[in-house]
Formats: C-alpha cells, structure tokens, sequence
DNA sequence: GGATTTTGTGTACGACGTAAGCTTACAAGG
DNA sequence: CCTTGTAAGCTTACGTCGTACACAAAATCC
C-alpha cells in the first residue's frame, strides 16, 4: 500500500519520507498534546498539505501505530552479556519507563496501541537472551518480561492520567515525582523478586 | 453544574438521569465499541435528541468519566472479614480483570480515564481492612494494591488491544484465552508472592 | 520534447462536539 | 381555569475533523 517498492528516481523527489513524517508527529505530541495531532497540523509541521501525508501512510491510525513502534524502540537499551536476568529486567523496567515520562502526551498511545509484535520480539531478543543464559524456558521468560512491561505501562498511565494538579503553584510538585517512583521501584522490586521465587523453583 | 438541587416536582419532568445515560453509554460501547459512543448515537440509544444530554453531563468526557466510574464499581467484590491479605488482593484482581474482559470496548478507557479517587479508596476500603489486620501501614497496602490495579489493566489492555486474530474460525480461539490466562496468573502470582515477601520482612 | 511516473495540492463531503435560543410540560398561585 | 415560573428537551448552526477524488507539478527515460 504505502513505499510499494518505488523505481528510484522516478517521479517528483519526495520531501516526505515516513521517518520524517513519524518525528513530526512526536514533536507534535509532545509540544501540543495526542488532540493536537490531526493531519492538518501535522502537514504544517511538516511545511505540506494535509492530503500530502496519505501517499506515505494509510490513514491517521497508521501514523500514531508508527509513532508507537518509534517511540517503544527509543526505550530499549543494551545490556552487557554478563547481566543476570533480574537485573536485566529492572534495568529494561527503568528504560521503559524513563522514555513514557519522557513523553508523557504519547503514553495513552503506548497503551492503546499495541506494538508490533516482530518489532516487539527484535527489540526485546538482547533481553530474552539473558534468560535463555539462565536456562529459563522461552515461555516463561516472555510471560515475566510482558508482565513487568504491562506493569511499567500501566503505572506511567496512571501518573500522567493524574495531571500533577494544575492549582498548585511547583510544575513537577516534588513530592508527587518522589511518591510516584518510590511506588514504581516497590511494585517493580515486588514482581521481579516474585519472579525469581518462582522461576528458581522450576531449576 | 449538573443536576442543581432541583425544586422536586417543578418544571417539566425529567425522562432522562444520570444512571439511564450512563447505562446506555455503556451498552452502546460493549456492543458497538468506544467510536460509536458519540452524543447523537448516544441521543438516539435513549430515544432523545443528542443536545438532551449536556442539561445532565456537561460534555461527552464527563459521559466517559462516568462510565469509568460505574465501571470500577462493578469490579469491586465483598469479602470475608478473615481472608488474608494476598488472597484478598488475588480476588481484586481477579474480579478486575472479569469486569474488564466483560467491557473489552471499554478498557482503553479505564486505562485513559483514571477512577475517581474518593470512590476508589471508599470501593476498596474493605480490602484495605485486609491489610490494616496485618498491621502493614497504610502506604505499604495502597502500593501494593495499586501495583496490582495497575498491572491488572496493562494486562486487560495487552489482551484486548490484540484482537484474537479475525482471520481464524473460531472467534474465541481457546488457546490464545489459556495463553492470557495464565500470563495473568503467572504475572500476578508472582507480584502478590512478592510483596508478601517485602512486606513481610518489615514486620 | 513528449511520455511516464511519482509526489504533493485543492476541493468537497459527511460526522463530530457543542453554543445559543426556542419550545414543551409540568406545579403553584390566583 | 388560566396565568406564570421553571426545568427538560429540541432545532439550528458553526467550526473542525478524517479523508475520497481529481488534478497539478516535478523529476527520469526514450
């Protein structure tokens, strides 16, 4: 449907490629919030017409699905060899989380949007790698990895659904940020070392 | 704003309320999806023109916001004055995640939409109880229930965010519900484990 | 210099949320 | 019974959204 295998150099150069179309969008979101995100503004962050934007993806669900493969890739991180898989995971945890505080707007997305799932495989092989070095089976390593990223998700979904109260005066009110990590390491702290019990029992 | 004390018995009598718009809301999301949740559709589902209803919400996000509320309080289960902490918060969960597999249309909006917060410690006061029996404090009981809250509705979201594939036959197709279902048993066993281990070493 | 191919544009339509003002259906007071 | 007051529901209208469709522009190839 969309970049259906172009003869290159034909045609009209394009100004728009995908990628740049997908880091427009972010910018929007995050400057401006998910609402602000229609086709006609993105076209004019853009410098183009709206319709401009249908020769490179279908529709506008197609571009939030793309902003949310782009945005779940800016969350993984490389993990030395020699990391033990329950720290591998906590560490994954705290990437996954920095990068959806980053990008508090987009964090409705992440959770609407399911990330692809052979993106979602690739990303996470490094990861998964550390719990076949433990001898875990492939299942279970996939069932503790998804469960701490649905908690991760599900937790920055309920401190930015919570706007940090728009009548007091401090922007991050300090005291909310700590009480919202604190929160994050004991539920984090909870399931990993439950995993461990658990996982440890079979071997 | 709405529903202003009104002088009982005056004025034209009210063929709409707050409990019938929000019933109705909630039919038309669990049988046409979130989408078609819109003023006019939800006019034409209580026979009543779409402008009828902001002289009782006062826009389509307080009709959502409600619905989210009546939502949670569905989820919420009585429980025996002497049943332990973990089961209790098992039985949480698992009523949670009943209610949110009933509504699969409406779990984006419990995850975009975050319960009122007076109503949620008054629906889960009982499981508090459970805690304070303990003698775990307060704070230790709200994360930890809060924790599971959180990965309860990343998981509903994971589950229901896939739609079970429209390509095969069957429509439920039995292995990927066992598949979930022991994820979400697997994930919360394994938090519950460990926040007794956590909790308990405190005490 | 056409012909071809690809990209961007202009216009238009139907659906949405909702503001403003109007009509309708009651109870109360005379 | 009839007027007045009041609350509930209705009609109309506006601006914005996603996007279908037909067209214009800009490059390469013969």
């Amino acid at each position: 449907m969309n970049e259906p295998a172009p003869r290159r150099g034909r045609g009209r150069p394009a100004v728009l490629t995908r990628e740049r179309i997908v880091a427009a969008a972010i910018e929007v979101v995050d400057a401006e919030g998910l609402d602000a995100l229609t086709m006609r503004r993105l076209g004019t962050q853009l410098g183009v017409a709206a319709m401009s934007l249908y020769r490179h993806l279908p529709n506008r669900d197609a571009v939030l699905a793309a902003v949310v493969d782009h945005l779940f890739a800016e969350a993984v991180i490389d993990l030395d060899a020699d990391t033990p898989w329950p720290e591998a995971l906590a560490r994954f945890a705290g990437s996954y989380r920095l990068m959806l505080l980053g990008h508090p707007h987009a964090v409705p997305l992440l959770a609407t949007h399911p990330v692809d799932i052979d993106l979602g495989l690739e990303l996470l092989a490094g990861l998964l790698d550390r719990f076949e070095a433990a001898g875990i089976p492939r299942q279970d390593a996939l069932t503790a990895i998804q469960s701490v990223a649905v908690y991760v998700l599900g937790h920055a979904l309920a401190q930015v659904g919570t706007p940090p109260d728009t009548n007091t005066p401090e922007p991050p009110a300090e005291t909310a940020v700590a009480f919202y990590d604190q929160w994050f390491e004991a539920g984090l702290r909870a399931m990993v070392s439950g995993f461990e019990g658990g996982l440890d029992r079979g071997r």
